[in-house]
DNA sequence: CTGTTAGCGCTTTCAA
DNA sequence: TTGAAAGCGCTAACAG
């Protein structure tokens, strides 16, 4: 058996036995120098000899200053987040703070359901990769404090990876090999960086004269990439970006099973750089900021809470293209 | 300014709203069976319409139970904890837990102070391959539901990931290849995994006939993996059974920079399994339970927390070899 | 400096 | 089936 919460000492029975008011305890653990030295150390003595220790939930549900912030990602498992939560873990340690993770898995609901969960214990929030609606974003954000990744609301504090640049680049680099027409693998519906790469590559297409179809893929995942590698094809590109590195892996996959020879038949470009060089061939894509992007959102959020009011801030994070070996001349 | 009382509803607001007494907006919540069905959906409209959540922490406050749990990592970057941290997300969500993440950064002292941190709001934790000295987790393990992954101490509940098993079946195809001494690409010293792991390749060296090396990896990381591979060929091997398949993937790109071919010139097999096909060539590898074991954790946690009782679960999950590309009759 | 007095938001007897 | 009332453990005005 585990001692129960009774056997925990209280403030009251540590005020008791010291000899004091219950306050006076509580002032001795968080504003000992209100106190008389003699006082502070008797009250210590007798809490150190029943082990008392503050209940962080009493105070917190008191203070209202809970401790912890919630940082919830559409899913763990995707490469992109992981060093983002090691990033942002990293400060909150020097912070004192805990950390409560969120895995919506890609579903708007079951994020919601998590905030609603979260809420009540934490003092602020971040949103990665939000795939929820403007409108839903919005509401929660006028509750608490909350602090957005890779989604652009006006209003509310955000860090953004800025893909554009670096698939800008990306495109750059395809029309210099020569390629005429190039497909855009699309990702999540709702998420903002899709739409942000979806843009990119259409503008950079207009500026440099070049073709370009989107083809969509369900999910960022392996499979799908495997299966939208048919579609790609058959869309008349001699070249593919890829809505992130997971894709662009699966869509490797896709290729080789179909016989294509990359990067000599066709090119492959991927977003995130969270394969690192992994891939066979090497997989040339935009670079990844997640970690600084995790700590930007944390420092954010910090001066929000610091503050109690929120700022209109927009964060922005540059990429570029990073050239490994699944790009080469179109073919003839 | 984030309005305190505006912010979030409270009991007592949608009481008012649906026009009863506090106490029954608390049980529509949690003893719905108690009232009158049409009471109940009174009260949820009203608290619906307001975006009411129960607050976990006033609750927490007076129940007693949390509603929380803690899982420790030494790394959530290392991609074998990604599904592990999912799967026991997973089934969280269906009993309407909370998830905190700690990342000890594989230092001791920085796992001691997040489960003490984390100890005063969660109803148990979960450490998985945990760096703690025995006696520390011992300690832990009396005051609060524990339960450990990959991390062998009697008396404690634990989810062991049998690497053993494949291991064996790794040292008999190397064997089979023709491989007379095999090197192990050791991972962190107090890892009950690499303890396992050089175990088990020390005891089919002996089965098998064959000669076994132990050479050290710093930590279980791509850089290490490189930095160890001029060790490796020093050796004297024709074949490496890296501690995980991150080292793994770092002793092939050494053993490519160094010039020697794989498969043709040196066999490389990992460890977890958690690179997929991703590797060039397409790393042979142990197989990966994470998934099951962040399951199996989460699920002994919660027997113990339902029978408020330890007893004494050692759990196992077998492994077995992936064969890929990574490895080839020995050179002669 | 220290004690008094209200709560924080929710659950839970005990009555009605 | 519902309401009234008493806390859970702690903090924070406000006195004195």
């Amino acid at each position: 058996m585990y001692p129960r919460s009774r056997s925990t000492p209280t403030i009251s029975q540590v005020a008791t036995l010291a000899g004091v008011n219950r306050s006076t305890v509580s002032r001795a653990f968080t504003r000992p120098d209100m106190l008389n030295t003699e006082t502070v150390e008797r009250v210590m003595e007798a809490a150190r000899s029943m082990g008392y220790v503050p209940n962080h939930t009493a105070r917190a549900l008191s203070t209202g200053r809970y401790g912890n912030i919630a940082l919830i990602v559409p899913d763990v498992a995707n490469p992109f987040f992981p060093p983002l939560i090691r990033a942002a873990q990293k400060e909150l340690d020097r912070l004192d703070f805990c950390l409560f993770l969120g895995n919506s898995d890609e579903d708007p609901r079951q994020e919601d359901r998590l905030v609603g969960r979260l809420a009540g214990q934490v003092e602020g929030m971040i949103l990665a990769s939000s795939r929820l609606p403007e409108e839903r974003i919005r509401t929660h954000a006028a509750a608490r404090p909350l602090v957005l990744i890779n989604r652009d609301i006006e209003g509310i504090p955000r860090v953004l990876i800025d893909s554009g640049s670096g698939v800008g680049e990306a495109m750059e680099h395809l029309a210099g090999l020569g390629h005429a027409t190039v497909a855009y693998v699309s990702g999540p519906a709702n998420s903002w960086s899709n739409r942000q790469r979806r843009g990119a590559v259409r503008k950079a297409a207009d500026r440099l004269g070049l073709k370009h179809v989107v083809v969509p893929a369900a999910l960022p995942s392996y499979e799908a990439g495997v299966a939208v590698a048919a579609a790609v094809l058959r869309s008349g590109a001699t070249a593919a970006i890829a809505f992130d590195d997971v894709t662009a892996h699966g869509l490797l996959a896709g290729l080789a099973g179909r016989g294509v020879p990359v990067p000599g038949a066709f090119s492959v470009i991927g977003c995130d750089d969270v394969l690192g060089a992994a891939t066979y061939p090497p997989l040339t894509t935009v670079s990844n900021r997640s970690p600084q992007a995790g700590k930007a959102a944390l420092s954010l959020l910090m001066e929000v809470l610091a503050s109690r009011s929120i700022r209109d801030v927009r964060y922005v994070l540059e990429t570029h293209l990073v050239v490994r070996r699944t790009t080469a001349t179109a073919p003839t």
